[in-house]
RNA sequence: GUAGAUAUAGCUCAGCUGGUUAGAGCGCCGGAUUGUGAUUCCGGAGGUCGUGGGUUCGAGCCCCAUUAUUUACCCCA
């Protein structure tokens, strides 16, 4: 006999399990809603030519394909056999057989398909479109602890606008999640693509931009001795390395680090990147900070205004941290990741602007902007931390017990009259003994049972027991379904 | 892709320096109670110790291989 399995990193979910799922599912999808974004769904299957080049070449080897339909090894065309992979193919290695044998594979994300979907479908959406999506995508990552090649994402974006208000609602969307989850105890990290190149630009510009981002990043878990290695390692100079640092390291809150980064930047000569918005005004050419505009720095003030405005209150909460360098290349503008504190788990949310993501889809110069939850991530946090509301699981309110033929038929239009009152009523389907009636009940954590048996039946009543309490009463049929309807 | 750990009953795990018939808790089935769960008491079923080799008089235990699971790295939700 064989013994059943499920793929590697990918799990079941029993009763129990998907009653907890659909709570936070729950939570999002009304987050979302109120913000305006409307539900879109796409297929499991994309083309590899969608989703191939999106995510650097990680991504692309961590993107499951599916085998071509029928024989893929050979075209059979009115008995004539031609090989689709060929002697000199095989011999190139994988690269150059995929392709001849796979042309679709698994999504990976949710918005490398929502930028298709929009490019495919320009000419019928109403701009700025707003859309959230929540469905599974698959990565043929190696699992580990929070990481599954199966799990499900609930991204929200809008495409269509610069406007920072998207960013500042982002902030808020994810706060309301987190804090309508219970899990209160988070850190929204924030920063800017904008930010990043201006302190690669402060050190001078030498080695690898990617190199240089890749190395920050990691700075709250391996370091500063572990980064200054890793870089030197890169080929960044001790001068780079040590400025770098100077600039990472400007304490103080949210407002504070961005006058900071300012005056290091200023001081770095690094060129300002944009123009000062609104009127230009004749500004005080001896003061050159002023004059000084880098469009991260700029942009994450203004989203901290908008959310001031907004009377977002938990700015302990949001943290500006300019080490935060989010794989994902298409980002442009603002970076986002939320951490569970307390909690050893990766980021349960990310996100952030991507300015030409349609681009690769024929559809240049529209900016996007969004976020993802991460629901199985946000499930282990809620485990972890106990914070699951209690339940059983079951929306059964009461169970009806089988006696005998008779009682099957007395009980079958009460079962009717029940679910027609709103009360969610199963009939045991056996005339089992009462013994396992009661213990399906128990097990379930069906609240109620009701008993019609031959002695009931006789007087003209129904026997109602409180499983909960242990306490029986005798009642009409009217005064039963009465008690169950209002007893929510 | 790299490195480590683990694999014994349905589940969670014991199993001594290698030595008779491999154990526990929970779960499951039956009974105490032929109209009453959870609680209590009594009884029972269930394992070719992941798989294949090897060492040994003898292997759940040691060695090799293999598969699966898992943790960390890379990267990421």
């Amino acid at each position: 006999m064989e013994k059943p399995s499920i793929p590697q990193g990918t799990r079941d979910f029993g009763p129990a399990q998907v009653a907890r799922r659909q709570h936070i599912f729950g939570v999002i999808r009304r987050t979302f809603e109120q913000f305006g974004y409307a539900p879109i769904e796409t297929p499991t299957l994309e083309n590899l030519s969608v989703l191939t080049g999106k995510y650097g070449d990680e991504g692309d080897q961590l993107l499951f394909k599916v085998l071509n339909s029928g024989n893929f090894l050979v075209k059979e065309r009115r008995g004539e056999i031609t090989p689709l992979v060929t002697a000199d193919d095989l011999a190139q290695g994988p690269r150059a057989v995929l392709p001849k044998i796979a042309e679709k594979g698994l999504r990976y994300d949710l918005t490398v398909p929502f930028a298709r979907y929009v490019a495919m479908n320009r000419a019928t959406l109403t701009f700025p479109f707003k859309r959230y999506q929540m469905q599974p995508v698959w990565r043929a990552d190696r699992p580990q602890r929070g990481r599954y090649r199966e799990f499900w994402q609930c991204d929200a974006d809008v495409v269509g606008t610069d406007s920072l208000l998207c960013e500042a609602e982002i902030v808020l969307m994810m706060a309301q999640v987190l804090n309508g989850l219970g899990l209160v105890d988070f850190t929204i990290k924030i920063n800017h693509r904008g930010v990043l190149r201006n302190i690669y630009q402060a050190l001078g510009s030498e080695g690898k931009e990617t190199d240089l981002f890749v190395a920050i990043d990691k700075l709250d878990k391996i370091g500063r001795d572990g980064v200054t290695k890793e870089l030197l390692e890169k080929g960044f100079s001790d001068a780079a390395i040590d400025t770098l640092f100077e600039l990472l390291t400007v304490g103080g809150g949210y407002a504070k680090k961005l006058q900071r980064l300012l005056a290091g930047f200023v001081t770095a000569g690094v060129e300002p990147d944009s123009q000062r918005p609104g009127p230009q005004e004749p500004t005080d050419e001896a003061d050159d900070s002023a004059d000084a505009y880098y469009r991260g720095l700029n942009e994450l003030a203004a989203v901290r205004d908008l959310l001031q405005a907004s009377g977002f209150t938990q700015f302990n909460r949001l943290e500006f941290d300019p080490t935060l360098a989010r794989g994902l290349s298409y980002y442009t503008g603002c970076i986002f990741e939320v951490k569970i504190n307390n909690v050893a788990m990766g980021s349960v949310s990310g996100g952030g602007r991507y300015d030409n993501l349609t681009g690769a889809f024929g559809l240049p110069d529209v900016s996007g902007v969004g976020f993802s939850f991460g629901v199985d991530r946000l499930y282990d946090c809620l485990e972890e931390l106990e914070l699951f509301p209690a339940g059983t699981g079951t929306l059964t309110r009461v169970l009806l017990a089988q006696f005998d033929a008779a009682s099957l038929a007395a009980g079958l239009p009460l079962l009717a009259q029940l679910r027609a009152a709103g009360v969610p009523a199963e009939l045991y389907p056996d005339a089992a003994k009462l013994k396992k009636q009661f213990q399906y009940a128990d097990q379930k954590g069906i609240p109620y049972l009701l008993l019609a048996g031959p002695d009931e039946r006789a007087a003209g009543q129904v026997k109602l027991r409180d499983m909960r309490a242990g306490q029986e009463q005798l009642l009409s049929v009217a005064e039963a379904v009465a008690v169950l309807s209002q007893a929510q």
